[in-house]
Order: C-alpha cells, then sequence, then structure tokens
DNA sequence: AATTATTTTTAGGTAAGCCTAAACTTTTTT
DNA sequence: AAAAAAGTTTAGGCTTACCTAAAAATAATT
C-alpha cells in the first residue's frame, strides 16, 4: 500500500526530475513539498525500502519504474480530476489545483475508469498538460516555447508550463487561453519582453510570461 | 480544523445515537468504526475538547450542536457523492459506499456546492436516505416499515434501512429498488415472513429482509 | 445486597510523519 | 589544496491515532 503521503513524494519527484529519470535532491524535494530536508530523507529511505525509488546518499533520489508508475497514476487522477472540475462543475483553471490535490488520493480503478469515460477521455488537462493513461504512459505534448520560435510563427496555445493561481489569473485578465491562435512579434532585445497578437488584439508579455507560454505550430 | 478521523467519529456517533440525540457508549462507536474501545475513549475526549462532543465518563457521548453540523455535512458529502457514483459514473448501489466513504473527507465548499448543482438538487441518495441540506439540516423521510401495515397496503418502496454490499445484492438478485410500486400481503405466523407482490410478482422475504424495507403508502 | 460479569477508562507503548539541532559530505571559493 | 559555504544526514523529540493490559465503574445475577 503507497499511503497518501508518499503519494505525494513520488508525485514530486516526477515532477521534478523530468518523469523522475533525472536525480532529484532532498531540498528541491523539501522546499516543493513544504517541509524539511531531513523529513525528505526520512521518506526517501522509507521509498527505496519499498523498491519505490532509488536512493544513494548525498546523491539524490530518482524512481524505479514501479514508483514512476505509481507516481504518474496520481498525476493521472490529478488531471482527470481538474478536467472534470472545469468542464462539469464551473471551477475555473486557476481553482482546480487545490481540490485537485485531494481527490487524486481518492483509491478506486473503477471511478477513476468511469470518470474517464464520463469525461470522454480527455487527453489534456486544462492547463494542456497530457493525460497518463491507465498504465501510466505519458504522451508529451509537441510544442515550442513562444521565445524559440522565429518572429512571424503562428500557433496556438497548448500548454501552459506554471499552473499557478497568480500566474493564471494574469492569462485570464488578458484572454488567454488554451486553444488561441497566437501570431508570435517581435522581441525587444532589452529586456526580452515579446509582441504577440491574437483575436485581434496585440500585447506584450515580459520574457518570464513568455517562457511559460507553449504554443503548436500552425504555420 | 476537523481531521479525517474525527469526521469519521462524528458521523458514526451521528448514525448510532439517531441524529446524534441520544447517547451512544463506547463500545457501539468501537464496533462501528472496527477499533478498540480504549482508542475511542481518547477520541471522544479530544471531541468534547474542540467542543464538538458533550463527554460524561462512562455515560456516553452526544454531539454538540456544532458537532452534529459537521457530522450532517460530512453526511451530506457522503450522499451527494453517492447519487454522483451511481447517476453519472454506472456505480450500483452496492458498490459506492467505500469510494463515498474516502469522497466525503475531500474539503471545498464549492465543489459540494457545484456537485450539488450538477445533480439537480437531489433530495435522497440512492438508498432512499435524505440528503441534509448545505445547513446541516435533514428532512426525515415520511414511511413506514413495511412489518407495520396491515395486509393490503400499497406503498411505494422509499428506503432501505441496511445500506451493506450483501443485502442490496439481495435486494437487486429479486428487483426490488426504491421505487417499486409494493402490495404488502400475509405475514407467515410462525416465522413472521411476508408476502409481497411488486412488478406483477409475488415474493416471500424473512423477517430480517422486512424489517429493513421502508415504503410509503400511497392507497 | 453481595458477587459476578460487562463495560469503560487509565497507563504505558508503537508507528507514521513531521520537527530541531548537531554532525557529516559535497561543492565552491579563495 | 585548504577553508568556507552549502547541502544532506543522523540523533533525538513531538503529535496523532492507534494498541494491550490492568484498574475502575456500572450493570446484571444470584
Amino acid at each position: 500500500m503507497v499511503t497518501l503521503s508518499e503519494e505525494n513524494y513520488l508525485k514530486t519527484i516526477f515532477h521534478l526530475g523530468q518523469e523522475g529519470k533525472e536525480a532529484v535532491s532532498t531540498n528541491a524535494i523539501a522546499e516543493k513539498i513544504e517541509t524539511k530536508a531531513s523529513s525528505v530523507t526520512d521518506m526517501v529511505k522509507k521509498l527505496a525500502d519499498k523498491n519505490l525509488a532509488h536512493y544513494v546518499k548525498y546523491q539524490g533520489v530518482t524512481l524505479t519504474k514501479q514508483g514512476r508508475k505509481a507516481a504518474t497514476l496520481v498525476v493521472r487522477k490529478h488531471r482527470l480530476w481538474e478536467v472534470f472540475l472545469v468542464e462539469k462543475l464551473n471551477f475555473k483553471w486557476d481553482e482546480v489545483h487545490e481540490v485537485a490535490e485531494q481527490l487524486e488520493h481518492v483509491k478506486s480503478t473503477k471511478l477513476i475508469q468511469e470518470l474517464d469515460a464520463f469525461l470522454g477521455f480527455p487527453t489534456h488537462d486544462p492547463h494542456g498538460d497530457p493525460i497518463p493513461d491507465s498504465n501510466g504512459n505519458l504522451t508529451p505534448v509537441v510544442s515550442s516555447n513562444i521565445l524559440d520560435v522565429p518572429k512571424g510563427t503562428k500557433g496556438t496555445l497548448v500548454q501552459v508550463k506554471d499552473s499557478s493561481d497568480i500566474f493564471l489569473q494574469y492569462l485570464n485578465k488578458n484572454n488567454l487561453r488554451i486553444g488561441v491562435q497566437i501570431t508570435v512579434g517581435a522581441i525587444e532585445p532589452f529586456d526580452q519582453s515579446l509582441m504577440i497578437s491574437f483575436e485581434g488584439k496585440s500585447l506584450t508579455i515580459s520574457k518570464v510570461v513568455a517562457e511559460n507560454l507553449l504554443i503548436q505550430i500552425t504555420a
């Protein structure tokens, strides 16, 4: 059995170490989970004992195959619940996180299967993040960072990297939603701020904002 | 803050002491929650400290106004989730309990409000139990035990008292569902088994079964 | 009413998951 | 390459929610 707390650690290691393959430091986990490094050391030993993680003292943690599967299944549940909250219960994309954090730990295979079907087998959550399948496999979104494409590129906003309330609220205010057609404009050399246009309007976004927008090139 | 464990105790005290008004013994709680009496004593002291229960040593527990409200809100969530599982996710009424036990502890006012609306403000769960409103108020089902009405009485099956999987599966097998029109027949004096007819067929049910069926008299 | 049986509480302990403070590694800087 | 800084682990504690065994109170029986 994987406890609620263990699930949160697995998920965090997965997210921090690009799908759990790269070693993640104790401190990084501690910061994300808002706990102390010493607590992380304790837990990581436990995960290693249970064959969910590889752990070498002072060298960081990676997930085992088993650990990665457990992690993706939590991610799957989290993202399916997010879709449910937005599509069925009128939540805004900046309101779903906290509730999905709780719902993701509910244990029932039937529940998640039926939820998936009820939602029409969605492939992405409200932030454009891909939903792992029931085996825990995950197809990465093919997309480009809006800062890396040449001026004049047109594309669809498919994913936002930062899912914090505050960033999503900024996007709301500016009508930037998943699915909008964006034309990339010029980068200001001084501060790397970027001009984009969509839905007939133009908008200048800072470098920090631009770094978090991923588009799928259409033309 | 009320912990998950506290919520389970509150709910149990509520159910065992007819809406929490009647004193409930330590042992009764222990049995229901599948724990030891000594653990119950510990917890009940904690609930009293938090002003959620009245507790007099050796005399059992009742809920305070505050405790009763907390309990009914958990019951409300439990029953709304049961409706969701049956109506939207194709669960059978004998499959919902375990999952609803987990979902009932998710904390989010918006979630439960929106879920209620999404389900069309249901008044009863799949077993016919009334759903408390958002203030925790609960309208009891007006109904009669099928054993207490005279031969020839017609009524609608509105509630089943036992919600255990095994009992519900027995009802499934015999096509007894909430809503069926039942005509009450004769009681066998020897073992108090009871003849009922519905949907054109007759069925003899044991006393134990009959005790758990509540009908609303229609004629 | 006294004894026995049952129920309940108290006392002392355990595991999970967290904490602080001190010790130890690794990395960075000089 | 030594010293300082940063990161990590160990040691020892705390709290929650359990447990067992023994003591105390209530209820049932004779």
